[in-house]
DNA sequence: ACAAAAGTGTTCTTACTACACCCATGA
DNA sequence: TCATGGGTGTAGTAAGAACACTTTTGT
């Protein structure tokens, strides 16, 4: 173990990417080998912080040095601490003690993440081969807490799309308006009617229409947008100012 | 130093208290001499978590430990850990020294916590001479950063009262809605319409009109209410199987 | 009698809901 | 020509905002 690291305080990371489709969280590999026998299991990206580290500059270092995946949304969301969190079971304990971790009760600061993971956004990143984005409505089991904590994650993705631009950090850079829709329905897990999810973004100011259309569709291609984050930020603070 | 404490994890708890007039939260004194002079300041309750100790145990306990307070609403809103975030003055520094604290990179998970500070809710506990609640806004330094974990509380107690039945926490048993109104008006730092307050709250069922009214008031007594916990589970239920 | 807060309705505006058909494109 | 999703309007309902006077009590 290096010695520089924080033997009670860790960070794992929830990051949620959407593929057009579905909604999905990215997993890493956990395996190891005892008594010559191969244990495969699925984690969130996480990692002991350093001392002396920001917390939010060990969620990145984490991400970028377990997943290659960097400059993205990232946001504290929760932590847990429950001292049998990470001594759940027997697989775990023992994966603990071949990479000499600290037999110590260890707390986690949550964080969660957005990832535009289309070809658009993949294409940026050299992400690592032991990564993989797993549809969340499929994954079960995942080792110690970490099914918690990404049960928390995705209620918390819940309210921060109802109250902040966040869906623009899913979507690729533009996108048509059935792809935003389809975005809040797997998300919230419900379905809207088009006419009025339509209606309701039309009046955001911050929601630009480009003069371009999807192309390779077999049907009428859909007119692409753009979000603008000054628009958004502008319209925040006329509403601020003026109540 | 305590060997069972776990030298990098604190919890600080941010209690708000009404008491029908300004939102207040509550504080206790951190006096310390060094050379002959006295130091006075002000810091938040809060305190080093034990090794295996559960976190939200952890708050409930400093919270009696340190002021005398039990059993009152508890969460956990967010965790602080910035490496100077206990080292930013020198004044800081030598009470921790003092103290015996470890010179370690200590992160803290801040708790609010809600309180009826009438006389109601002050009667039914022992609270230590060493705590006292005084007017948020009037708060200016606290020591560390406890203001701007006090800052952050605040925010969050502003989300949690819309959205949440957290009023009533800070409301002696009875209240009238006169009394509601100005704690959201107090909270929120804004002021409303009385009869649209009131033609809101009519709606909710779980706010039980008694057949009391206020005594000893120089003016129209008000109808008493109370808030009903079964009625709110009930129709908040209702609600999320109907949609 | 006066001061102080309680209590009460209506109108207007704005946001949300429900609902069905034609159009443009690629295969 | 067919399958696929794109794109559009109206009417009804519910929620929020603005606004002023009378009533009851204690002093």
């Amino acid at each position: 173990m290096k010695t520089e690291l924080n033997p009670n305080v860790s960070v794992d990371c929830v990051v949620f990417g959407f593929d057009l489709e579905n909604l999905n969280v990215l997993l890493i590999d956990r395996s190891f080998t005892k008594e010559g026998i191969v244990y495969n299991d699925l984690k969130l990206p996480g990692d002991l912080i350093r001392m002396n580290e920001d917390m939010d500059d060990s969620a990145r270092r984490t991400l970028k040095e377990k997943t290659g995946l960097c400059n993205i949304y990232l946001k504290q969301f929760m932590s847990f601490g429950s001292p049998d969190r990470i001594k759940r079971n027997e697989r775990d304990l023992e994966w603990l003690r071949q990479l000499d971790y600290p037999d110590e009760h260890i707390i986690t600061i949550a964080y969660y993440s957005l990832f535009d993971m289309s070809e658009q956004g993949r294409s940026k990143l050299n992400i690592f081969d032991t990564v993989r984005f797993c549809p969340v409505h499929e994954v079960t089991d995942l080792v110690m807490d970490h099914a918690d904590i990404l049960k928390h994650a995705l209620e918390y993705l819940k309210t921060e799309l109802l109250n902040l631009p966040i869906a623009f950090e899913l979507l690729p850079g533009k996108f048509t308006l059935s792809q935003m829709q389809k975005l809040y329905e797997v998300i919230l897990g419900k379905t809207f009617d088009k006419r009025n999810f339509r209606k309701k973004f039309a009046k955001m100011e911050y929601l630009i229409p480009l003069n371009e259309k999807q192309v390779g569709v077999a049907h009428n291609p859909a007119k692409l947008y753009r979000f603008s984050r000054d628009l958004y930020t502008k319209n925040m603070n006329d509403i601020l100012n003026n109540s």
